[in-house]
DNA sequence: GGTGTGACGCAGG
DNA sequence: CCCTGCGCCACAC
């Protein structure tokens, strides 16, 4: 039985994770130790691998590191993506290396509304 | 139960 | 701007 609480406590923190990313406004970013933060159990990495598992169903581009990078795998993808939604970004010095304006794009969700 | 690893974060050099 | 080390939490071996 503790072994199915575990699992389910897994898939609770799996959903407030991706709830928090699909909580994040066009245009704007959260880190992953943000949203850590924001769920209020374990850490950036936890919510990262959260990302690599079911980051498909989510706008996970973004959600990016607390200095504005990405992963090497996934900037170039969210590139697109942040031209479309017109998301702060730093002028790149370098064709390719795009980092974003974590000082505009920084997203703080509001946890007064929680919906329920 | 130590060790390595990861879509992380931060301080140092 | 580069690289290194350490802390962090959960998981696979």
């Amino acid at each position: 039985m503790a072994a199915d609480a575990v699992a389910l406590d897994r898939e609770a923190y799996v959903e407030s994770v991706l709830r928090v990313v699909e909580s994040i406004p066009v245009g704007r970013v959260m880190a992953y130790g943000a949203i850590a933060e924001i769920v209020g159990v374990g850490g950036p990495r936890q919510v990262g691998k959260v990302m690599a598992e079911y980051g498909g169903g989510v706008p996970w581009w973004r959600v990016v590191r607390a200095d504005g990078t990405l992963p090497d795998s996934h900037r170039h993808r969210a590139r697109e993506r942040y031209l479309a939604e017109g998301t702060p970004l730093v002028r790149e010095r370098i064709v390719g290396d795009l980092r974003i304006d974590m000082r505009r794009a920084a997203w703080e969700p509001d946890l007064a509304s929680d919906g329920s």
